[in-house]
DNA sequence: TTGTAAGCGTTATCAT
DNA sequence: ATGATAACGCTTACAA
């Protein structure tokens, strides 16, 4: 393949020169400029990104790093880094952590060793030590949806108690009274807050949650079927359920019509991330939805700005929406007779 | 951060020495060999991939192009790459080419000024100029489910009439006659084949496809949703249809339970690929397993095998299976009166 | 077994 | 505006 010399030696002029008019940062006479163009084109010469990247210690590349690949809202937020990072000239090197603590670390090892200029970095688990192990490092890093006040670090996380609210308000909005949720691994901070906005504005609002009628789940389809399964099987059946995730609220879905119900005219079930699932279930599922191209576009951003040595927001809460679909309507009671 | 040869001097060695600590290809004396570690953990030295990849003309990462980054199939197929990949201790390079021949073109210039290792390329679209442009490189490359003979090439393909030809006989076996198909796009080779398969199948039992019971989709929701509704619309509708991947399915399930029919019982509905969808949905959706395990372990084996010029099989070609889940059933003609 | 030294293909610095 | 030259941090002949 054809190297910088070649390209040089055939347009008559120096490595340095060819290089200034590829990166046009520096100004070249316009007839040796063209001299240029014309040998790189007829030897279909392409810089190394490899050899540029050592030199100049940027191989124009972002680090993103999931606790799984395999899920709707990981992909999406995936697919919006990507383009971000695209459109910025960059490539996306993708890590998948498997949520695995010892993983991570490897994975993070990796990372560093690549000197990739910026770190995006999701994690589903409170005890990682990565964090700190990341405090120390040179290269930009921006934590998603991680609450740990690592000051050191930037943080870009939802409002997730104000997610637990609105769902709350809309499940009441519709007359429900025995409503229920189904959480994500309670050990995941986001998890409770979500359900510490859900079940304190219940509270307020004259009916607080049940300890029965709030199940832990693992974010799985299965979880969310069985959680329904158990919710179903109760003398006094919820009325209404709020899952923290969509698929979970599919799982539930799958279970209320298994059991022979309608949804929703006998049971409101809603979800939340809003990525995928909703739209492909039927009925098409009410969900509490992360504003995810905003979310990955500033991390994005926030990366290239600190490398730009611009003054960067360390810390930025986006707030969710609510979307109202198909799987919610007037709670049973308030329609026909009494409950 | 310390380099090699801070290490060199703090262990009393040459940069060669650790070098060879490190890549533990060539014997070295255990005791300085312990020295070198030392040193290694003392200054928490990691080695740069970049400039080992520059020197060693492998920076250790394989570069995968897909059309869509956001689609449970493709989602999968990352997934499965990037731990095979990982797991032979290389990294993943993601590239969305958004099934734009244009953008194919660009994304490959970068990848080759990447110098990754090798190329595994799934692309949704007979007419890019890419495979072509993929020839006279010196990176192994794999195409994945294209059939444009470049012999040039490695090739892993799935039997995509076998594809056709098992839904076809799944629906025939439940006493279908009037069975529809929804397509990809028509002008995708393995679209075409699949529906051949489907055809030719049905036409040899007797129960040629009728013209207009075969629609044209683009593999999106809202074009299963439209192309269910048109079916359904006919006046004397299909008792079964089959959409070639499960999203589509799931589109045609939402229009039948929103005309009022229950499926499977007054419409049978199956889809193909087996990724993620077929669980969510209720009723869980019949389909075509693609083996994207396999498919995905296999083209970064042919990589990893004939970087390491090993002989491998240029053409692979792997078998769809039968996936029997709920949203198909015996046609309502064999069950009740005739139709 | 270990050290020396020459690159890998760029870019950055300093001249001119 | 352009050229010579020295890095960047590592690997790898070759020599010892």
């Amino acid at each position: 393949m054809a190297s910088i010399r070649d390209v040089a030696r055939r347009a008559g002029v120096s490595t340095s020169t060819v290089s200034r008019v590829i990166s046009r940062k520096i100004p070249v006479d316009k007839r040796t400029g063209e001299r240029v163009m014309r040998a790189i084109c007829e030897l279909d010469y392409r810089p190394n990104l490899i050899a540029s990247g050592l030199r100049s210690r940027s191989a124009r590349s972002i680090g993103l790093l999931v606790p799984r690949i395999a899920d709707p809202f990981f992909m999406q937020m995936i697919d919006y880094v990507d383009r971000c990072v695209i459109e910025h000239g960059f490539n996306l090197l993708l890590f998948n952590t498997h949520s695995d603590p010892a993983f991570e670390e490897q994975v993070l090892d990796n990372l560093l060793r690549r000197h990739v200029d910026g770190i995006i970095f999701s994690s589903v688990s409170d005890e990682s030590r990565v964090p700190s192990l990341l405090i120390g490092v040179e290269v930009p890093v921006v934590m998603l949806d991680r609450v740990r006040d690592d000051a050191k670090l930037m943080h870009l996380v939802l409002n997730n108690r104000m997610a637990g609210e609105l769902a709350a308000e809309h499940l009441l909005g519709l007359g429900h009274r025995r409503i229920a949720c189904v959480t994500g691994p309670r050990t995941l901070h986001l998890c409770a807050e979500r359900l510490a906005g859900f079940s304190e504005c219940l509270a307020r609002r004259g009916s607080p949650l049940e300890p029965d009628f709030t199940i832990e789940g693992d974010f799985s389809l299965d979880a969310g079927r069985s959680a329904g399964e158990r919710l179903l099987a109760a003398q006094r059946r919820p009325t209404a359920v709020w899952a923290q995730n969509d698929v979970m609220a599919a799982g539930i879905v799958k279970a209320a019509i298994s059991a022979g119900l309608r949804v929703p005219e006998d049971i409101s079930v809603m979800g939340m991330d809003d990525a995928m699932i909703p739209e492909v279930v039927h009925p098409s599922l009410t969900t509490i939805a992360q504003p995810l191209k905003e979310m990955s576009e500033r991390a994005v951003e926030m990366i290239l700005e600190t490398r730009a040595n611009a003054v960067v927001d360390r810390r930025v809460i986006l707030d969710p929406s609510l979307v109202a679909r198909q799987s919610t309507g007037a709670a049973p009671e308030s329609r026909g007779g009494a409950g």
